[in-house]
DNA sequence: AAAATAAGTGGCTCTGAGACATTATTTATT
DNA sequence: AATAAATAATGTCTCAGAGCCACTTATTTT
């Protein structure tokens, strides 16, 4: 269904022609962004999702997103920002764009396409809250390639889409390190690792390669446990993400 | 500007409010798919610009995309697929979505998008065809990060964008081979390897590396050259790309 | 004081990359 | 026909870092 370009063009500077432009030549798809906003609570990992309030899938639990506002977003990642920071307070967390889907089916409203990101955020820098457009909002524990219930829209494809790319990156990148409080111990990183990659790992391998990779600092404070106290560790650059030259692999845990 | 919502929807059904749904209720940014088509040709990687005939940045030289139509196309790889085949003939290239740039000021006409797709074909492949829209079509010769000249909008930093892409998973996976003919010798690869990464390899480490990786299957026949003659191998999985668990590196050329 | 437990180290093997010398197979030159 | 030149392909060593696992250390509990 497209309109008629509004006028031969050959002779019009871009002045002009921006001047005639009709925006409704092509109908557009709806543009959205949504965030799998993961982090680690009760050693486990979780997912936000929210209670949407309005149609469709009203009610239905759905990732943390929604349309691009093209006045108050200046570009994508600013609508990932928004809606992030809207129901997290999260300000800075680490945030990567990891596809974009977009098809005729996906939306009963139509051809809609959504920027998917993926949050990493550290469970004590967070303040929940539902905001407009949602009735509840909570983290869900990951089980699997998902959580237990159906999601909203494809919503549950997209949230397997991006624990895979978590998986995959935790394999060569210090990418785990994200979900970390301030302070840790190897151990508790290695236990990290573990979770998101399903497998065991050597204690002695793991150890090697973190302080090999030289992203990690002693804080000189010990971890007082019933045991034996551990160091405590802090990123050294909390906004980077190291790449390892070869794989960690661990067994099947 | 958001127009309001059409009704007051608490006790609607989702079916009534689909039927009462007002897609002007946000204004949605223009939505596109742009792909970074590259080739082999003469031993030089050439990406493939299409010479706009329209405004905006009319004459301008840019990538091969345009927006989704969402009569035409299923999904976000239908665009793609079909602005290739437009202009290629190519069917079944190795096409892989990089990444979607979504601002308010990169496209004169507002807020725009574009999913941006890397697509890999062997030159024998080709039959370009400027076709629709397009007052002319060539391969550009890459020079490090770009071509040597402007291209329209925000054409060169997506550009530049796919090469890291290309670059950096040259380095663990079998990616370069999309780029070679259906017979190869394993020379011919290394030496695609080296012109993606810029890097000369070792050659007893480069056949261990994809001898061992079974994706290259002996054709038997032998490469009449003025030398020695080399075998020829050809892909055993044209479609998939392996993964190493291990970098390789090369040294600076 | 001994047992239990987690933190942390020592030191081996194994895999695959890097380096580089050597051998093999062809054409061109004499 | 013998030799030179060039590229294809192999042999084999070193090296880095993962996997493995026993051992030592520091702490609490019994």
């Amino acid at each position: 269904m497209k309109k008629k370009q509004q006028a031969s063009e050959s002779e019009m500077s871009e002045k002009e022609f921006l001047d005639n432009y009709d925006p409704s030549v092509f109908q557009r798809p709806s543009a959205a962004v949504d965030n799998v906003i993961l982090t680690l609570l009760d050693d486990e990992l979780h997912v936000l999702l929210v209670k949407r309030e309005h149609h469709p899938a009203k009610e239905a639990w759905s990732l943390v997103g929604g349309f691009i506002d093209i006045d108050l977003d200046q570009d994508l990642e600013a609508t990932a920002r928004r809606k992030l920071q809207e129901k997290t307070g999260v300000k800075t967390p680490y945030l990567e764009q990891v596809y974009t889907v977009g098809t005729k089916g996906r939306d009963p409203r139509g051809w809609s396409l959504t920027a998917v990101y993926l949050a990493l955020v550290p469970h004590h820098k967070v303040n929940l809250e539902a905001g407009p457009g949602a009735i509840d909002i909570k983290w869900e524990k990951i089980k699997g390639s998902g959580v237990g219930k159906k999601l909203a829209f494809d919503h549950s494809s997209i949230l397997k889409e991006c624990l895979i790319r978590l998986r995959s990156k935790a394999v060569y990148t210090s990418l785990p390190v994200h979900l970390m409080p301030p302070e840790f111990t190897l151990s508790e990183l290695q236990s990290v690792y573990e979770l998101v990659l399903d497998s065991k790992m050597d204690h002695k391998s793991f150890r090697r390669r973190m302080l090999g990779a030289d992203i990690l600092q002693e804080t000189g404070k010990e971890k007082k446990t019933a045991r034996r106290p551990a160091m405590l560790y802090k990123l050294k650059n909390s906004k980077s993400t190291f790449f390892f030259t070869r794989n960690i692999e661990g067994q099947q845990s």
